[in-house]
RNA sequence: GGUGCCAUCGCCAAGUGGUAAGGCCGCAGCCUGCAAAGCUGCUAUCCCCAGUUCAAAUCUGGGUGGCACCUCCA
Protein backbone atom coordinates (compact mmCIF):
# COMPACT_ATOMS: atom_id res chain seq x y z
CA UNK A 1 0.00 0.00 0.00
CA UNK A 2 0.79 3.51 -1.08
CA UNK A 3 -0.30 6.43 -0.15
CA UNK A 4 0.69 10.32 -1.13
CA UNK A 5 1.21 12.27 1.82
CA UNK A 6 0.30 15.85 1.33
CA UNK A 7 2.67 17.22 4.19
CA UNK A 8 5.55 15.62 2.79
CA UNK A 9 4.73 15.90 -0.66
CA UNK A 10 5.32 12.33 -1.78
CA UNK A 11 4.19 9.24 -2.18
CA UNK A 12 5.26 7.14 0.57
CA UNK A 13 4.49 3.07 1.19
CA UNK A 14 2.44 3.03 4.09
CA UNK A 15 3.71 1.38 7.30
CA UNK A 16 1.34 1.49 9.98
CA UNK A 17 2.90 2.34 13.81
CA UNK A 18 1.27 -0.88 14.79
CA UNK A 19 1.31 -4.01 12.78
CA UNK A 20 -1.56 -4.96 10.98
CA UNK A 21 -3.83 -1.78 12.01
CA UNK A 22 -4.29 1.14 11.09
CA UNK A 23 -6.17 4.45 12.89
CA UNK A 24 -7.71 6.81 10.80
CA UNK A 25 -8.93 10.11 11.32
CA UNK A 26 -11.13 11.84 9.12
CA UNK A 27 -12.79 15.70 9.73
CA UNK A 28 -16.61 14.96 9.64
CA UNK A 29 -19.27 17.55 8.98
CA UNK A 30 -20.49 20.71 11.15
CA UNK A 31 -24.02 19.74 11.41
CA UNK A 32 -25.93 23.21 10.74
CA UNK A 33 -26.79 22.76 7.45
CA UNK A 34 -27.66 19.96 4.65
CA UNK A 35 -24.19 18.32 3.36
CA UNK A 36 -23.17 19.24 -0.35
CA UNK A 37 -21.17 17.67 -3.12
CA UNK A 38 -17.65 18.30 -1.67
CA UNK A 39 -18.88 16.54 2.21
CA UNK A 40 -20.01 13.80 -0.47
CA UNK A 41 -16.67 13.85 -2.05
CA UNK A 42 -14.50 13.76 1.09
CA UNK A 43 -16.69 11.09 2.68
CA UNK A 44 -16.47 8.74 -0.02
CA UNK A 45 -12.40 9.10 -0.17
CA UNK A 46 -12.17 8.05 3.12
CA UNK A 47 -14.54 5.77 2.84
CA UNK A 48 -12.81 3.65 -0.08
CA UNK A 49 -9.63 3.95 1.78
CA UNK A 50 -11.05 2.24 4.43
CA UNK A 51 -12.10 -0.57 2.09
CA UNK A 52 -8.72 -0.69 0.58
CA UNK A 53 -6.80 -0.64 3.37
CA UNK A 54 -9.10 -3.73 5.20
CA UNK A 55 -8.87 -5.89 1.34
CA UNK A 56 -5.22 -5.38 2.30
CA UNK A 57 -5.84 -7.26 5.78
CA UNK A 58 -5.67 -4.34 8.04
CA UNK A 59 -7.62 -3.97 11.49
CA UNK A 60 -9.23 -0.29 10.58
CA UNK A 61 -10.46 1.57 13.51
CA UNK A 62 -11.80 4.88 11.74
CA UNK A 63 -13.10 8.00 13.53
CA UNK A 64 -15.16 10.88 11.74
CA UNK A 65 -16.33 13.90 13.98
CA UNK A 66 -19.40 15.32 14.54
CA UNK A 67 -19.06 19.19 14.75
CA UNK A 68 -22.27 20.34 17.29
CA UNK A 69 -20.60 23.09 18.30
CA UNK A 70 -20.57 26.00 16.26
CA UNK A 71 -21.60 29.49 16.26
CA UNK A 72 -23.32 28.85 13.02
CA UNK A 73 -25.36 25.93 14.50
CA UNK A 74 -25.94 28.54 17.48
CA UNK A 75 -27.16 31.35 14.69
CA UNK A 76 -29.16 28.84 12.64
CA UNK A 77 -31.03 28.13 15.89
CA UNK A 78 -31.50 31.70 17.19
CA UNK A 79 -32.98 32.30 13.47
CA UNK A 80 -35.01 29.35 13.31
CA UNK A 81 -36.17 29.79 16.98
CA UNK A 82 -35.09 25.87 17.52
CA UNK A 83 -33.26 24.31 20.00
CA UNK A 84 -29.54 23.37 19.34
CA UNK A 85 -29.72 20.27 19.48
CA UNK A 86 -33.16 19.65 17.40
CA UNK A 87 -30.58 21.69 14.87
CA UNK A 88 -27.55 19.19 14.94
CA UNK A 89 -29.87 15.68 15.29
CA UNK A 90 -31.77 17.05 12.09
CA UNK A 91 -28.47 17.96 10.44
CA UNK A 92 -26.77 14.65 11.99
CA UNK A 93 -29.53 12.41 11.30
CA UNK A 94 -29.89 13.68 7.25
CA UNK A 95 -26.36 13.16 6.77
CA UNK A 96 -26.16 9.65 7.86
CA UNK A 97 -29.05 8.63 5.82
CA UNK A 98 -27.48 10.46 2.81
CA UNK A 99 -23.97 9.46 3.25
CA UNK A 100 -25.75 5.51 3.03
CA UNK A 101 -27.65 6.26 0.25
CA UNK A 102 -24.14 6.82 -1.51
CA UNK A 103 -22.47 3.67 -0.01
CA UNK A 104 -20.51 5.24 2.28
CA UNK A 105 -20.10 2.94 5.44
CA UNK A 106 -20.52 4.36 8.72
CA UNK A 107 -16.69 4.62 10.50
CA UNK A 108 -15.95 2.92 13.79
CA UNK A 109 -16.61 5.95 15.97
CA UNK A 110 -18.45 9.08 15.70
CA UNK A 111 -17.30 11.26 18.42
CA UNK A 112 -19.67 14.71 19.01
CA UNK A 113 -17.96 17.38 20.61
CA UNK A 114 -20.54 18.00 22.90
CA UNK A 115 -19.31 14.90 24.48
CA UNK A 116 -15.30 15.50 24.54
CA UNK A 117 -15.59 18.66 26.70
CA UNK A 118 -13.70 17.67 29.33
CA UNK A 119 -10.86 16.29 26.80
CA UNK A 120 -10.86 20.04 25.31
CA UNK A 121 -10.52 21.18 28.39
CA UNK A 122 -7.81 18.98 29.56
CA UNK A 123 -5.84 19.63 26.68
CA UNK A 124 -5.95 23.63 26.71
CA UNK A 125 -4.54 22.86 30.99
CA UNK A 126 -1.53 20.96 29.14
CA UNK A 127 -0.64 23.59 26.69
CA UNK A 128 -0.79 26.54 29.52
CA UNK A 129 0.85 24.64 31.84
CA UNK A 130 3.53 23.77 29.28
CA UNK A 131 3.69 27.55 28.06
CA UNK A 132 2.37 26.91 24.98
CA UNK A 133 -1.37 29.00 25.72
CA UNK A 134 -2.15 31.74 27.90
CA UNK A 135 -5.39 33.71 28.69
CA UNK A 136 -6.05 37.24 28.09
CA UNK A 137 -7.56 39.56 30.77
CA UNK A 138 -11.01 39.10 28.07
CA UNK A 139 -10.96 36.02 29.23
CA UNK A 140 -10.03 34.32 26.24
CA UNK A 141 -7.31 31.47 25.81
CA UNK A 142 -5.17 31.71 22.71
CA UNK A 143 -2.69 29.00 21.49
CA UNK A 144 1.15 31.03 21.32
CA UNK A 145 2.49 30.04 17.95
CA UNK A 146 5.88 31.51 18.10
CA UNK A 147 6.64 28.65 20.89
CA UNK A 148 6.22 26.22 18.91
CA UNK A 149 9.33 26.09 16.60
CA UNK A 150 7.43 23.47 14.33
CA UNK A 151 4.70 26.01 13.63
CA UNK A 152 3.92 26.32 9.91
CA UNK A 153 5.60 23.12 8.97
CA UNK A 154 2.75 21.05 8.12
CA UNK A 155 1.63 23.34 5.28
CA UNK A 156 5.05 25.29 4.37
CA UNK A 157 3.83 29.15 4.79
CA UNK A 158 6.22 31.21 5.88
CA UNK A 159 5.52 34.02 8.55
CA UNK A 160 4.45 37.12 6.16
CA UNK A 161 6.18 40.09 8.73
CA UNK A 162 4.40 42.95 6.67
CA UNK A 163 1.05 40.76 7.21
CA UNK A 164 2.05 40.21 10.63
CA UNK A 165 2.49 43.84 11.16
CA UNK A 166 -0.65 45.11 9.55
CA UNK A 167 -3.11 42.88 12.43
CA UNK A 168 -1.24 43.33 15.31
CA UNK A 169 -3.74 46.27 15.76
CA UNK A 170 -6.77 44.70 15.54
CA UNK A 171 -6.27 42.02 18.07
CA UNK A 172 -4.41 43.71 20.84
CA UNK A 173 -4.75 40.43 23.42
CA UNK A 174 -2.97 38.31 20.72
CA UNK A 175 0.77 38.09 21.42
CA UNK A 176 1.04 36.86 17.69
CA UNK A 177 -1.57 37.12 14.67
CA UNK A 178 -1.28 34.21 14.10
CA UNK A 179 -2.40 32.71 17.49
CA UNK A 180 -5.35 30.74 17.56
CA UNK A 181 -8.33 30.46 20.24
CA UNK A 182 -8.46 27.50 22.42
CA UNK A 183 -11.06 28.51 24.14
CA UNK A 184 -13.56 31.59 23.90
CA UNK A 185 -14.81 33.48 26.60
CA UNK A 186 -18.90 34.03 26.25
CA UNK A 187 -20.21 36.86 28.27
CA UNK A 188 -24.13 36.96 26.68
CA UNK A 189 -26.25 33.71 27.76
CA UNK A 190 -26.11 32.17 24.59
CA UNK A 191 -24.34 28.79 24.71
CA UNK A 192 -21.83 28.44 26.90
CA UNK A 193 -20.01 25.76 28.89
CA UNK A 194 -17.82 25.88 32.16
CA UNK A 195 -14.36 25.55 32.57
CA UNK A 196 -11.25 26.05 34.26
CA UNK A 197 -10.87 28.95 32.26
CA UNK A 198 -14.43 30.65 32.77
CA UNK A 199 -17.81 30.27 30.92
CA UNK A 200 -16.83 30.09 27.08
CA UNK A 201 -16.91 28.08 24.05
CA UNK A 202 -14.47 25.86 22.91
CA UNK A 203 -12.20 26.62 19.26
CA UNK A 204 -12.55 24.83 16.56
CA UNK A 205 -9.46 23.40 16.22
CA UNK A 206 -9.48 22.20 19.35
CA UNK A 207 -11.87 19.68 18.81
CA UNK A 208 -9.96 17.24 16.90
CA UNK A 209 -6.69 17.10 18.74
CA UNK A 210 -8.82 16.66 22.04
CA UNK A 211 -10.73 13.81 19.98
CA UNK A 212 -8.23 11.83 18.70
CA UNK A 213 -6.19 12.22 22.19
CA UNK A 214 -9.68 10.73 23.27
CA UNK A 215 -10.58 8.23 21.27
CA UNK A 216 -7.81 7.35 18.92
CA UNK A 217 -4.35 7.71 20.14
CA UNK A 218 -1.78 5.19 20.87
CA UNK A 219 0.24 6.77 23.93
CA UNK A 220 3.47 4.92 23.06
CA UNK A 221 4.21 5.53 19.32
CA UNK A 222 5.49 8.85 18.01
CA UNK A 223 2.82 9.62 16.44
CA UNK A 224 -1.00 9.82 17.93
CA UNK A 225 -2.31 8.02 14.62
CA UNK A 226 -1.24 7.04 11.57
CA UNK A 227 -3.66 9.03 8.85
CA UNK A 228 -4.95 12.23 8.83
CA UNK A 229 -7.80 13.25 6.43
CA UNK A 230 -9.73 15.36 5.37
CA UNK A 231 -10.26 18.54 2.39
CA UNK A 232 -7.82 20.25 1.07
CA UNK A 233 -8.69 23.73 1.92
CA UNK A 234 -8.46 22.28 5.61
CA UNK A 235 -4.63 21.43 5.85
CA UNK A 236 -4.34 25.26 6.86
CA UNK A 237 -4.83 26.83 9.18
CA UNK A 238 -7.18 23.83 10.78
CA UNK A 239 -4.72 21.01 10.23
CA UNK A 240 -2.35 23.32 11.12
CA UNK A 241 -3.51 24.27 14.74
CA UNK A 242 -4.50 20.61 15.01
CA UNK A 243 -0.94 19.58 14.82
CA UNK A 244 0.72 22.29 16.70
CA UNK A 245 -2.22 21.70 19.78
CA UNK A 246 -1.21 17.99 19.87
CA UNK A 247 3.09 18.26 19.03
CA UNK A 248 2.66 21.23 22.18
CA UNK A 249 0.47 19.42 24.33
CA UNK A 250 1.08 15.57 24.29
CA UNK A 251 4.10 13.44 23.83
CA UNK A 252 3.71 12.47 20.31
CA UNK A 253 3.43 14.20 16.49
CA UNK A 254 -0.38 14.51 15.06
CA UNK A 255 -0.33 12.06 12.26
CA UNK A 256 2.33 9.90 10.16
CA UNK A 257 0.46 10.40 7.19
CA UNK A 258 -1.54 13.26 6.09
CA UNK A 259 -4.29 12.62 2.83
CA UNK A 260 -6.27 15.76 1.39
CA UNK A 261 -8.73 15.33 -1.01
CA UNK A 262 -9.22 17.69 -4.02
CA UNK A 263 -12.69 19.79 -4.21
CA UNK A 264 -15.32 20.10 -5.84
CA UNK A 265 -16.57 22.71 -8.64
CA UNK A 266 -19.86 23.03 -10.36
CA UNK A 267 -19.93 23.40 -14.26
CA UNK A 268 -16.48 24.64 -13.55
CA UNK A 269 -17.16 27.35 -10.62
CA UNK A 270 -16.22 27.04 -7.40
CA UNK A 271 -19.30 25.92 -4.63
CA UNK A 272 -20.26 28.33 -2.47
CA UNK A 273 -23.06 29.98 -0.95
CA UNK A 274 -22.38 33.36 -1.59
CA UNK A 275 -22.69 31.82 -5.94
CA UNK A 276 -25.87 30.57 -4.81
CA UNK A 277 -24.45 26.99 -7.04
CA UNK A 278 -24.14 24.65 -3.66
CA UNK A 279 -25.04 21.53 -4.84
CA UNK A 280 -26.55 19.91 -2.10
CA UNK A 281 -26.28 16.11 -1.85
CA UNK A 282 -30.43 15.41 -0.69
CA UNK A 283 -30.71 17.39 -4.37
CA UNK A 284 -28.33 15.19 -6.25
CA UNK A 285 -29.72 11.97 -5.11
CA UNK A 286 -33.47 13.04 -6.61
CA UNK A 287 -32.09 12.94 -9.90
CA UNK A 288 -29.36 10.18 -9.79
CA UNK A 289 -29.37 6.95 -7.86
CA UNK A 290 -27.00 7.04 -5.25
CA UNK A 291 -24.81 4.88 -6.59
CA UNK A 292 -24.01 6.56 -9.60
CA UNK A 293 -23.00 9.58 -7.95
CA UNK A 294 -20.71 7.07 -5.72
CA UNK A 295 -19.43 6.16 -9.25
CA UNK A 296 -19.12 9.58 -10.60
CA UNK A 297 -17.46 10.96 -7.95
CA UNK A 298 -14.68 8.60 -7.50
CA UNK A 299 -13.58 8.39 -11.05
CA UNK A 300 -11.22 11.61 -10.51
CA UNK A 301 -8.33 10.92 -8.51
CA UNK A 302 -8.80 11.97 -5.19
CA UNK A 303 -6.16 14.69 -4.95
CA UNK A 304 -7.29 16.41 -7.72
CA UNK A 305 -10.10 18.69 -7.95
CA UNK A 306 -13.09 17.62 -9.16
CA UNK A 307 -15.75 19.26 -11.60
CA UNK A 308 -19.34 17.98 -11.28
CA UNK A 309 -21.01 18.84 -14.63
CA UNK A 310 -24.68 17.11 -15.40
CA UNK A 311 -23.64 16.17 -18.74
CA UNK A 312 -20.89 14.11 -17.32
CA UNK A 313 -23.09 12.43 -14.96
CA UNK A 314 -24.51 10.76 -18.14
CA UNK A 315 -21.27 9.99 -19.84
CA UNK A 316 -19.75 8.04 -16.86
CA UNK A 317 -22.95 6.52 -16.01
CA UNK A 318 -22.47 4.71 -19.23
CA UNK A 319 -19.41 2.97 -17.62
CA UNK A 320 -21.50 1.56 -14.82
CA UNK A 321 -24.55 0.21 -17.14
CA UNK A 322 -22.24 -1.88 -18.56
CA UNK A 323 -21.19 -3.63 -15.42
CA UNK A 324 -24.55 -3.77 -14.58
CA UNK A 325 -25.85 -5.56 -17.91
CA UNK A 326 -22.73 -8.24 -17.21
CA UNK A 327 -24.75 -8.91 -13.53
CA UNK A 328 -28.24 -8.94 -15.71
CA UNK A 329 -26.84 -11.52 -17.85
CA UNK A 330 -25.24 -13.66 -15.06
CA UNK A 331 -28.87 -12.93 -12.35
CA UNK A 332 -29.68 -15.50 -10.39
CA UNK A 333 -26.30 -17.50 -10.52
CA UNK A 334 -24.58 -17.50 -6.42
CA UNK A 335 -22.03 -15.63 -5.24
CA UNK A 336 -18.56 -16.73 -4.31
CA UNK A 337 -15.53 -15.64 -2.98
CA UNK A 338 -13.14 -17.37 -5.32
CA UNK A 339 -9.58 -16.05 -5.53
CA UNK A 340 -8.76 -14.60 -8.97
CA UNK A 341 -6.18 -12.63 -10.93
CA UNK A 342 -8.53 -10.13 -11.49
CA UNK A 343 -8.94 -9.17 -7.59
CA UNK A 344 -5.36 -9.33 -6.78
CA UNK A 345 -4.86 -6.67 -9.67
CA UNK A 346 -7.59 -4.63 -8.53
CA UNK A 347 -6.57 -4.50 -5.32
CA UNK A 348 -2.76 -3.95 -6.80
CA UNK A 349 -3.92 -0.65 -8.13
CA UNK A 350 -5.98 0.33 -5.91
CA UNK A 351 -3.63 -0.24 -3.40
CA UNK A 352 -1.12 2.73 -5.14
CA UNK A 353 -2.97 5.67 -3.43
CA UNK A 354 -6.33 4.81 -4.37
CA UNK A 355 -5.72 4.68 -8.23
CA UNK A 356 -9.46 4.70 -9.06
CA UNK A 357 -8.63 5.33 -12.86
CA UNK A 358 -6.59 2.06 -13.49
CA UNK A 359 -8.79 0.11 -11.56
CA UNK A 360 -11.86 1.26 -13.60
CA UNK A 361 -9.58 0.16 -16.62
CA UNK A 362 -8.96 -3.06 -15.27
CA UNK A 363 -13.06 -3.86 -14.76
CA UNK A 364 -13.81 -2.80 -18.43
CA UNK A 365 -11.59 -5.24 -19.28
CA UNK A 366 -13.06 -7.99 -17.33
CA UNK A 367 -16.54 -6.93 -18.44
CA UNK A 368 -15.18 -7.28 -22.01
CA UNK A 369 -13.86 -10.65 -22.19
CA UNK A 370 -16.57 -11.75 -19.71
CA UNK A 371 -19.02 -10.73 -22.06
CA UNK A 372 -17.14 -12.04 -24.93
CA UNK A 373 -16.86 -15.60 -23.64
CA UNK A 374 -20.62 -15.50 -22.90
CA UNK A 375 -21.49 -14.64 -26.53
CA UNK A 376 -19.66 -17.98 -27.71
CA UNK A 377 -21.94 -21.15 -27.18
CA UNK A 378 -21.04 -22.75 -24.14
CA UNK A 379 -21.76 -23.71 -20.73
CA UNK A 380 -18.60 -21.48 -19.39
CA UNK A 381 -18.94 -22.56 -15.56
CA UNK A 382 -15.36 -21.40 -14.62
CA UNK A 383 -15.94 -18.07 -15.68
CA UNK A 384 -18.97 -17.46 -14.49
CA UNK A 385 -17.88 -18.79 -11.02
CA UNK A 386 -15.31 -16.03 -11.65
CA UNK A 387 -17.10 -13.05 -12.77
CA UNK A 388 -19.10 -13.73 -9.66
CA UNK A 389 -16.32 -13.57 -7.59
CA UNK A 390 -15.16 -10.79 -9.26
CA UNK A 391 -18.63 -8.50 -9.35
CA UNK A 392 -18.96 -9.23 -5.73
CA UNK A 393 -15.06 -8.14 -4.94
CA UNK A 394 -15.84 -4.51 -6.90
CA UNK A 395 -18.56 -4.56 -4.79
CA UNK A 396 -16.63 -5.01 -1.35
CA UNK A 397 -13.54 -2.63 -2.17
CA UNK A 398 -15.11 0.03 -4.60
CA UNK A 399 -18.63 -0.25 -3.34
CA UNK A 400 -20.90 -0.62 -6.37
CA UNK A 401 -22.26 -3.22 -8.36
CA UNK A 402 -24.17 -4.55 -5.30
CA UNK A 403 -27.68 -3.54 -5.95
CA UNK A 404 -30.31 -5.65 -7.73
CA UNK A 405 -29.14 -4.78 -11.62
CA UNK A 406 -32.84 -4.85 -13.15
CA UNK A 407 -33.85 -2.09 -10.06
CA UNK A 408 -30.94 -0.39 -11.10
CA UNK A 409 -32.20 0.50 -14.62
CA UNK A 410 -35.26 1.06 -13.64
CA UNK A 411 -34.28 4.02 -11.12
CA UNK A 412 -36.88 7.11 -11.18
CA UNK A 413 -40.05 5.12 -12.70
CA UNK A 414 -42.93 5.01 -10.67
CA UNK A 415 -44.92 2.11 -10.37
CA UNK A 416 -47.46 3.00 -13.02
CA UNK A 417 -45.55 3.57 -15.56
CA UNK A 418 -43.72 0.10 -15.01
CA UNK A 419 -47.05 -1.28 -15.35
CA UNK A 420 -47.72 0.90 -18.67
CA UNK A 421 -44.25 -0.67 -20.18
CA UNK A 422 -45.06 -4.06 -19.03
CA UNK A 423 -47.91 -4.18 -20.97
CA UNK A 424 -46.60 -2.44 -23.65
CA UNK A 425 -43.47 -5.18 -23.92
CA UNK A 426 -46.48 -7.79 -24.13
CA UNK A 427 -48.35 -6.27 -26.91
CA UNK A 428 -45.32 -5.54 -28.61
CA UNK A 429 -44.11 -9.41 -28.06
CA UNK A 430 -47.51 -10.20 -29.97
CA UNK A 431 -46.95 -8.44 -32.58
CA UNK A 432 -43.60 -9.42 -33.29
CA UNK A 433 -45.12 -13.19 -33.09
CA UNK A 434 -47.39 -12.29 -35.51
CA UNK A 435 -44.28 -10.84 -38.13
CA UNK A 436 -46.64 -7.30 -37.75
CA UNK A 437 -43.27 -5.62 -37.58
CA UNK A 438 -44.50 -1.85 -38.95
CA UNK A 439 -46.83 -2.35 -35.50
CA UNK A 440 -44.02 -4.03 -33.20
CA UNK A 441 -41.87 -0.66 -34.08
CA UNK A 442 -44.36 1.88 -32.97
CA UNK A 443 -44.96 0.10 -29.74
CA UNK A 444 -41.06 0.42 -29.58
CA UNK A 445 -41.00 3.97 -30.18
CA UNK A 446 -44.01 4.82 -27.76
CA UNK A 447 -42.26 3.22 -25.15
CA UNK A 448 -39.22 4.96 -26.03
CA UNK A 449 -41.01 8.11 -25.73
CA UNK A 450 -41.79 7.19 -21.97
CA UNK A 451 -37.76 7.48 -21.74
CA UNK A 452 -36.95 3.87 -21.89
CA UNK A 453 -35.26 1.96 -23.81
CA UNK A 454 -35.76 -1.83 -25.10
CA UNK A 455 -33.60 -5.12 -25.44
CA UNK A 456 -34.53 -8.35 -26.95
CA UNK A 457 -32.15 -11.17 -25.98
CA UNK A 458 -32.32 -14.73 -25.51
CA UNK A 459 -34.25 -14.54 -22.03
CA UNK A 460 -36.74 -12.21 -23.16
CA UNK A 461 -37.09 -8.27 -23.54
CA UNK A 462 -35.68 -6.07 -21.36
CA UNK A 463 -36.09 -2.61 -20.46
CA UNK A 464 -33.78 -0.03 -19.51
CA UNK A 465 -34.22 3.64 -18.68
CA UNK A 466 -32.47 6.03 -20.73
C1' G B 1 0.77 40.78 -2.39
C1' G B 2 2.34 35.70 -0.17
C1' U B 3 2.13 30.18 -0.73
C1' G B 4 0.92 26.15 -3.66
C1' C B 5 -1.50 23.16 -7.53
C1' C B 6 -2.78 22.11 -12.53
C1' A B 7 -2.54 22.11 -18.31
C1' U B 8 -2.67 14.59 -21.94
C1' C B 9 -7.60 12.71 -28.30
C1' G B 10 -14.34 16.34 -29.42
C1' C B 11 -15.66 14.89 -23.85
C1' C B 12 -14.24 12.17 -18.95
C1' A B 13 -9.48 10.35 -17.38
C1' A B 14 -4.59 7.18 -16.02
C1' G B 15 0.50 7.42 -16.79
C1' U B 16 6.25 11.29 -12.95
C1' G B 17 12.72 9.37 -17.44
C1' G B 18 12.39 4.33 -21.77
C1' U B 19 9.16 5.27 -26.29
C1' A B 20 0.88 7.61 -24.90
C1' A B 21 -4.20 2.70 -20.10
C1' G B 22 -9.41 2.79 -20.00
C1' G B 23 -14.46 4.85 -20.83
C1' C B 24 -17.94 8.11 -23.79
C1' C B 25 -18.68 9.89 -28.71
C1' G B 26 -17.51 8.74 -34.02
C1' C B 27 -16.49 5.29 -38.28
C1' A B 28 -16.43 0.05 -40.28
C1' G B 29 -17.94 -5.02 -39.39
C1' C B 30 -20.41 -9.38 -36.70
C1' C B 31 -25.13 -10.27 -34.36
C1' U B 32 -30.60 -8.61 -35.05
C1' G B 33 -36.92 -8.74 -38.90
C1' C B 34 -34.96 -3.64 -37.92
C1' A B 35 -33.00 -1.81 -33.49
C1' A B 36 -30.93 -1.88 -28.60
C1' A B 37 -27.34 -4.51 -25.89
C1' G B 38 -22.86 -7.33 -26.63
C1' C B 39 -18.37 -8.43 -29.47
C1' U B 40 -14.22 -7.16 -33.16
C1' G B 41 -11.27 -3.42 -35.68
C1' C B 42 -9.87 1.92 -36.44
C1' U B 43 -9.06 7.04 -34.14
C1' A B 44 -3.86 11.68 -29.82
C1' U B 45 3.01 12.34 -29.16
C1' C B 46 0.95 14.87 -24.32
C1' C B 47 -0.35 24.22 -23.88
C1' C B 48 4.17 27.11 -26.12
C1' C B 49 9.67 28.06 -26.23
C1' A B 50 14.55 26.73 -24.69
C1' G B 51 17.66 23.28 -21.99
C1' U B 52 19.52 18.49 -19.46
C1' U B 53 19.75 13.23 -21.26
C1' C B 54 21.48 7.78 -25.38
C1' A B 55 16.20 8.57 -24.12
C1' A B 56 11.10 13.50 -21.55
C1' A B 57 4.13 13.86 -21.50
C1' U B 58 7.33 12.79 -17.38
C1' C B 59 13.44 16.65 -15.05
C1' U B 60 15.22 22.25 -15.29
C1' G B 61 14.37 27.46 -16.82
C1' G B 62 11.09 30.97 -19.18
C1' G B 63 6.25 32.00 -21.15
C1' U B 64 0.77 31.51 -21.67
C1' G B 65 -3.76 29.86 -19.57
C1' G B 66 -6.75 27.86 -15.46
C1' C B 67 -7.42 27.08 -10.13
C1' A B 68 -6.85 26.77 -4.79
C1' C B 69 -5.34 28.47 0.12
C1' C B 70 -3.84 32.85 3.04
C1' U B 71 -11.13 34.50 6.50
C1' C B 72 -15.97 29.87 8.16
C1' C B 73 -15.59 25.99 4.54
C1' A B 74 -15.00 18.87 2.68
Amino acid sequence: MHIFDSVQKTKRKFIPLKEGKVTLYVCGPTVYDDAHLGHAKSALVFDLLTRVLEANGYEVTYARNITDIDDKIIKKAIEQKKDIKTITDFYTEAFHTEMEAIGVKRPTLEPKATQSLEAMIDLIQKLIDKGHAYQTTEGDVYFDTASDSKYLTLSHRIQNEQDRQERIASSAQKKNHADFALWKSVKDNTVTFTSPFGAGRPGWHLECSAMIEKHLAYSDTPFAIDIHGGGADLLFPHHENEAAQTRCGTNHELANYWMHNGFVNIEGEKMSKSLGNSFFLKDALKEYDGEVLRFYLLTTHYRSNFNFSIFTVKLIKTRLDKLYRLKKRLFGLTTCNDDTAFKKELLAELSDDLNVSTALALIDEMISKANETLDTAGKHKLLKRETMANLAYIEEVLGFGGKNPFEYFQFGIDEATKEKINMLIEQRNAAKKEKDFALSDKIRDEILSLGVNLMDTPQGTFWEKV
